[in-house]
DNA sequence: CCGCTAAATCTAAACGTTTTCGCAGCTTTC
DNA sequence: GAAAGCTGCGAAAACGTTTAGATTTAGCGG
């Protein structure tokens, strides 16, 4: 490992020199300025980073809250994307991402303990349960803090608009004919309800009548619940004219509880989704879904941690809303 | 921050007296080591990783390369469940993960040098092209290094049981009594060769007869030119009886083809996967595939690399093969 | 040639640890 | 009762940076 000190050495300036130099401050000159960074750069050097963390109290690293519950985490896809662009934005501006966890080997730590022993500039959650303590430890704590798909009111969060994104594949679905709608909605929680606004919301706008005994309650990423309620709602009469399913994955279940009761989707009846994730392009018919801009999402939230890093003056509570747009797919048949 | 200086102070001994106590060393005494603990539990003192690492050179940090060139990279389920498992496992022995890339910032550095310069303790090369010069810097480092799913002959390696998976799959697809075998394979690469040998050898011990017109080469995770070329095949006369996929993901394009094509899976032709992705199961009909052990390929990956780091006579070249098993779905018929 | 300013460079402290070594004071041994 | 060994603790150096402040050097007007 080449530091300061070997360059210092090798061409006969102190040490400070060389930091000043690598650094572009303004007191040392411009020759010797030349000098250094070429020397530098022969002999392979690279700042370590422990050591200017210690002294700078700066890492240039951002911590990501990423608990794994559902046994899903990592490979839920939604999160997935969000992730990937939160990395490729903070790796833009020179951050790098470490998961943060609680427990770390042998030593019990909260996930504030953990972000403090590693000492990173700020932390994203961003697939969590927001009921977690570990959470509001974080909220509470002085740490650079950006939510996901969860609003507190006093830090910054972005969010994908999930009750006007809701309220437009409503209106869509009803342009589309539609008036009859069912809807299963995923676990109680803040998207959740957004998401039940905008539906309502929409329905209000088209003057679509809700039906109580078509509203049921299921879960986010899970076909198989999906797959019952989906059944439930098709063995009642009168049918619904299209299902809203929780999410894309899960209208997987919902497309095969309205294949195997030998029904055709759009034909007989139709489907949405929502999210926009990879296979919904792949199912048949294709799913109509209303698709979260992932990547913004991600990308907007590193930038605005970032940014109350690196900038006091920046506003700490700031909420971001994400817009998506519906995808058009195979699965929702005009009515005339 | 709470420092070993802060607890040194309010308990009136050296500061290497605490750090001894809190580091379990064997000069000082039960009594104070007891006190100083407690005070330190008390004052909630955490250890500051940046100065310990400066001083030890170990950062108890693992690096991962993941690089995403297809676009998807996290949103891979193969990948994102190996890393998953292979965050659990560091975790579990004190081990956190930092992403590492090329190109942080506006700093243009290697793979390799993002590590010195983070000083991760070793990394796992997970996901990406193989052939890239990046990765040969770091195969040809001073870093302990644990690739998987790709042997270099230097270095320790986790992969999965390609060829004696692909083996098994056919095996079990020729006592349903198939003998008509058609092949789509993924682009070449280490994993596609094993693969292919598998195949081979599978139809060998079957007694099953290879027609090269059968055999296409495609691409993993690509339904779209999966459903080209699936079309392709069934274009042709004699149809085979059951179609190998390139992978799961892929096998949705194939499905789609053969549902176009207005054939039934399985009556008509059967299908099978490869990789065990959550998804298979919610086919219709159920994907039969070939389900790698993605956890633990991804602990086995951790634990290998953390053995390197931490004990010298660990060898550095071994090769960990992970089975899997056949994963029975409704997309083979039975034959008879 | 003196003094002054500005530019360039250096010295040294500090960040929070770990670890070597030395020094007491005590116990054991012959 | 002296030598030797052990136990518990502290002083200090070191890891590789950054940075405030000191020091040197050069330039320049008078």
């Amino acid at each position: 490992m080449v530091s300061l000190k070997d360059i210092s050495q090798r061409c006969g300036v102190s040490i400070a020199t060389v930091s000043k130099a690598l650094n572009d401050h303004k007191d040392v000159s411009p020759q010797t300025k030349e000098r250094l960074l070429k020397v530098a750069k022969e002999m392979g050097y690279f700042p370590n980073s422990q050591a200017r963390a210690l002294k700078t109290n700066r890492t240039f690293n951002l911590g990501v809250m990423f608990s794994d519950e559902a046994g899903r985490g990592l490979t839920h896809e939604f999160f997935a994307k969000v992730l990937n662009s939160f990395k490729t934005e903070a790796e833009m501006s020179g951050y790098d991402i470490t998961f943060i966890s609680k427990n770390l080997g042998s030593r019990k730590m909260s996930t504030y303990e953990h972000c403090r022993y590693r000492n990173v500039d700020g932390i994203g959650i961003i697939c969590t349960d927001f009921s977690d303590p570990d959470v509001y430890e974080l909220i509470n704590g002085e740490l650079p803090v950006v939510t996901i798909d969860h609003v507190f009111e006093c830090r910054s969060a972005v969010v994908s608009n999930n009750e006007t994104g809701m309220e437009q594949l409503v209106e869509y679905v009803s342009k589309m004919g539609h008036s009859k709608l069912a809807f299963i909605q995923g676990k109680r929680s803040a998207v959740m309800e957004k998401r039940m606004n905008g539906f309502f919301k929409g329905c209000r706008n088209c003057g679509v009548e809700v039906k109580p005994e078509w509203l049921l309650t299921g879960e986010y990423q899970s076909p198989q619940l999906t797959y019952e309620l989906t059944k439930k709602l098709l063995a009642e009469r009168p049918l619904p004219t299209c299902i809203f399913m929780p999410d894309d994955y899960s209208a997987i279940g919902g497309y095969n509880a309205i294949k195997d009761a030998g029904l055709r989707i759009p034909d007989d009846i139709s489907v949405v989704g929502y999210d926009g994730i990879a296979y919904a392009d792949f199912l048949s018919p294709r799913l109509t879904s209303y698709r979260q801009d992932t990547s913004s999402i991600g990308a907007a939230a590193a930038k605005k941690l970032i940014a109350q890093i690196e900038n006091p003056a920046t506003t700490l509570t700031e909420i971001l809303t994400i817009d998506g747009a519906v995808s058009e797919g195979e699965s929702v048949a005009r009515i005339v």
